[in-house]
This record gives structure tokens, C-alpha cells and sequence, in this order.
RNA sequence: GGAGACAUACUCAAGUGGUCGAAGAGGCGCCCCUGCUAAGGGUGUAGGUCGGGAAACUGGCGCGAGAGUUCAAAUCUCUCUGUCUCCGCCA
């Protein structure tokens, strides 16, 4: 959600990034947005003169009653009663105006920043740059699913039957591998200097539908019956509900997190569950970070926030590549955003681990998330990023660390989550 | 989950239908005093947000949130949320 005042002075500018971004059929919105502010603020005034005279002859009754002058009063309520019919009339156009103001406002791009690669789709999004060569061993490494299994550390099958399919049963070492992984991510990110948080699970719809379009709601949420609560679908649900409708104090800027959670997701029109696979499921653990910082703040951490997770995955031994999402890949609320990827080399291709975003102003603006300067209040820059999420995480662990005896060697940093392991195997 | 109490500005707090944007205090700004000194005196300021206006200035909203009663609501009614106390239940 970008600030109307932008369409106001300088619609050209919006233009040229609905452009940018390949949605040229958005593109009326905008002169629709200038001409509903108008009515608007024209029904406004109208509004504020009535209640302006509503006020103050009520206040005149009050003393003419207090002076005995009855019937000078009832007159004048009189006059209030039809201000009060004239008012409602012109609320109900009112709000039925800034509802649809809203809708227009919503659908219209955050400002992409100017190093955005310009493209259509996620074809055209821009390799950054490789960390760690993507070494393609002289053995074949098997499917993730298959080395799990064969290491008794997956039941795809027994969770079919609790659970349906989407869910697993992860299992001693490798299961201890990934809990490793989720701790070794926490204890990464508080040596950063980020603060270790444990977010609700659950949040109430009115969060949800301050952090998402009621498309996505329906398509990522599982909602708990009989309650208004939703299992989240990443912890930056609960993070930034956290701050939704606060103003933080300025010296506490940046507040910069690192939240843990499961996520729960329906993942309904994605690509699919992987039939066999861990790779989309309905149920996984995250690591993340969270940023509020000061607006002209948010482009170092954005640069900051990938690279930690670059870091993360280098020191687990796994080569990763930064991509950057081109203008007609960015979703609208967001100004700029990378996904780190993680090599595969049983694909011999990179797959996503991670995805890194900065989105301006606009999530400030959607949930008035505000800081308290010294020349008044303004939005915060908010942004998000993920350390670790797994089992996505996993398998890349698995896949590069694979040994071509069929054992998995464990990464050095992790080896200290796992008691002192530093081979998984059978026996 | 049950019962009760409460929710007012940066903080504490007064306020049960009109003269309340809201007393008072702390805080904060400025000045004075400098042996009542982890102090004293004087004085000033008061939040947010959306409008109108070239500007000076000015209007609406706003007392946890939403709805209602009324000519008029911080004040009365209802719903929701949160906090505290007691009870129950538990990891």
C-alpha cells in the first residue's frame, strides 16, 4: 500500500512503476484513486460543517435549557435531528467510498526500488551472485526422501495414515539433525545481535487479514474450528502483529528478531505436495528474522539480512546463490526481495531456502506501524527474511553432505547439537 | 472455564449526560535560588489523526475497540479485547 499523497503529487511515478512491474491493466487505478480522493474529501468537509453545527447547537440547548427557554430549544433540536438524518446519508456514501478507495489503494504496487531488476515473471529474475563452488560429485546421490528412509529417519507413510498426505515423521538422527539445524540458526542469529523470540502459533483473523489478502488467507491458513484463531503460516504473521497499530520509540530502532515457529500451510494452488518428498509440505519449523528500522535504514539491512543467510548455509558446507526477484516477479507489497537458494547437486541445479524482502513503508502503512521522532511520528520499514526453514533446509544439508557410502557427514557447527555426532548412519 | 474489579494523554490520576481536549501531579522547556541539596521557587508546554486555507489560522474525529440510546456521551446500554484479584483446571 503506497502513500495516496505520492498519487496526488506525482502520479506520473506510479504510473511508470505499474509499468515497471507489467500490470498496465492497473494502470486506470490511478486517475480512479484521484477521483474517489476528490469526492472524498469533498463529502468530508461536507460532513465536518454539519457536525461542526451539530456541535455547537447542542450546545446551545444545553444552556437554553439551563435559561428555562424550552421552546427555543426544542427548535433547535429540531435542526440537530435533520443534520443527524443529513449526516447519515452522506457517512454511509462516505465510507461506502474510502471501502472502495481502500480496495483501489491495495491493489496498486509499492514503489520498487530503482535496482530492480525489470522483467515479466520469475523467468527473468537475475542471478546475484554464487558462495561456494556447486560441486556435482563423481557418485550419484540419491532422492532426499530415499537417503531419509534409508537412514530410518522418514515415515511418509504412517503420517499419510494420521495425518494425510503432506506430513511426516522425521526420526532419530535426522530428525536430531533438523532440530540441530533450527538451534544452530537460533544461536546464529542471536550472535548477530538479533533477539531470540517465540512467537504465538496462533493468531486471531483480524492479524491475518492485516498481514495477508484475503486470497492468500484462504489459499495458505488452516483455521481452528469453533474459534476465531488460524495455526500461522510463518512467524512473521505473529511478529509483525506484534506491532500492529503501535508506534515503537525511536532509540529502540532498529528492533531487529530472530523468531522460531512451526509454520502451517494449506498450500493450496501451489505446485503441488511432493508426493514423496519433504520439499512442499503442510507443516515445517522456521527460523526467522524480523527488521523495524528507520526508512532510510532498510536498504543496508536488507544487504545485511541476505548475506546472514548466505553465512548461515556457507557454514553448514552447502553452496548457495542469491537471485533477485525481477519487477513483474516482486509481489506488490514489497520493494525489493531476493530468495537465497541452496545447490542441489542431485538436480544440479539451485533450489529456494530462503527469500529476503524489504517492503518499504508499505506493511507500516497497511498495519500503522509507526516510530516516535523527534518532527512527529512515521511509518517504520519493516523486513523480513528466513534463516532456515526445514525440512526444506534439510535436504539441502543431506544432499551436500552426502556420503558416498550411503552416510550423511555432519556439518562441524552442527556437531555440537547433535552430542558430539559427526556421521549419521544405520547402525 | 466461572465470579468480581478495572481500561482516561509520555506516566500517575480527577472526572456519572451539556460550560470537558478533558482538573491535578509527575515529566519535559526556560528562568531564579545554591548550605531545606538524590533539594527549593517561578513560569511555560501538552498527544494523535484526517480535512480546509497561500498563510495566519481553522474544522472533524478522538477517554481500550465496535455498535446503540440521546438534541448532546469519557460519563448510560450492549458486544468484543485486554489487565488485575479470587476459584477451577492443568504441562
Amino acid at each position: 500500500m503506497i502513500d495516496i499523497n505520492l498519487i496526488r503529487t506525482n502520479k506520473e511515478k506510479v504510473s511508470e512503476n505499474i509499468k515497471k512491474k507489467f500490470q498496465d491493466e492497473k494502470l486506470p487505478l490511478v486517475d480512479e484513486v484521484l477521483e474517489l480522493d476528490t469526492k472524498i474529501r469533498e463529502l468530508k468537509l461536507k460532513g465536518d460543517n454539519l457536525r461542526q453545527e451539530r456541535n455547537t447547537t447542542s450546545n446551545l440547548i444545553g444552556s437554553l435549557i439551563r435559561d428555562q427557554k424550552q421552546e427555543e430549544a426544542n427548535e433547535k433540536k429540531e435542526r440537530v435531528v435533520e443534520i443527524n438524518k443529513e449526516l447519515e446519508t452522506l457517512e454511509k456514501d462516505e465510507t461506502n467510498l474510502n471501502e472502495l478507495l481502500k480496495s483501489k489503494m491495495m491493489l496498486i504496487p509499492q514503489i520498487i526500488d530503482d535496482s530492480v531488476p525489470i522483467g515479466k515473471d520469475d523467468s527473468e529474475n537475475v542471478e546475484i551472485e554464487k558462495f561456494g563452488d556447486p560441486i556435482v560429485p563423481d557418485f550419484e546421490i540419491p532422492y532426499h526422501a530415499d537417503i531419509c528412509e534409508s537412514l530410518l529417519g522418514l515415515d511418509k507413510e504412517s503420517a499419510g495414515r494420521t495425518s494425510g498426505n503432506g506430513f511426516y515423521y522425521l526420526m532419530g538422527d535426522i530428525a536430531r539433525l533438523h532440530s540441530a539445524m533450527i538451534s544452530y540458526a537460533r544461536d546464529f542469529m542471536i550472535d548477530k545481535g538479533f533477539i531470540y523470540c517465540i512467537p504465538p502459533f496462533m493468531i486471531r483473523s483480524d492479524v491475518v487479514t492485516g498481514v495477508m489478502s484475503f486470497a492468500e488467507m484462504d489459499a495458505m491458513m488452516y483455521k481452528i474450528e469453533n474459534e476465531d484463531l488460524y495455526l500461522i503460516g510463518t512467524s512473521e504473521h505473529s511478529m509483525i502483529g506484534k506491532f500492529k497499530g503501535q508506534i515503537v520509540k525511536e532509540e529502540d530502532l532498529p528492533i531487529a528478531l530472530t523468531s522460531y515457529s512451526p509454520c502451517f500451510r494449506k498450500e493450496v494452488g501451489a505446485h503441488g505436495l511432493e508426493e514423496r518428498g519433504l520439499y512442499r509440505v503442510h507443516q515445517f519449523e522456521k527460523q526467522e528474522m524480523v527488521v523495524l528500522c528507520k526508512p532510510e535504514e532498510s536498504m543496508e539491512w536488507y544487504n545485511k539480512m541476505w548475506q546472514f543467510t548466505v553465512d548461515f548455509f556457507r557454514s553448514l558446507d552447502v553452496p548457495v546463490r542469491t537471485l533477485e526477484c525481477c519487477s513483474g516477479d516482486l509481489a506488490d507489497l514489497k520493494v525489493k526481495s531476493c530468495d537465497v537458494e541452496a545447490w542441489s547437486p542431485r538436480q544440479q541445479k539451485y533450489f529456494e531456502v530462503g527469500s529476503c524482502s524489504t517492503l518499504g513503508d508499505a506493511q507500516a502503512r497497511r498495519l500503522s506501524i509507526r516510530a516516535k521522532g523527534e518532527n512527529g511520528n512515521y511509518l517504520v520499514s519493516t523486513l523480513n527474511n528466513t534463516v532456515v526453514a526445514s525440512p526444506r533446509g534439510l535436504i539441502a544439508v543431506i544432499e551436500n553432505n552426502y556420503q558416498e557410502d550411503g552416510t550423511i557427514k555432519v556439518p562441524e557447527v552442527l556437531q555440537t547439537y547433535m552430542g558430539g555426532k559427526k556421521k549419521i548412519t544405520l547402525k
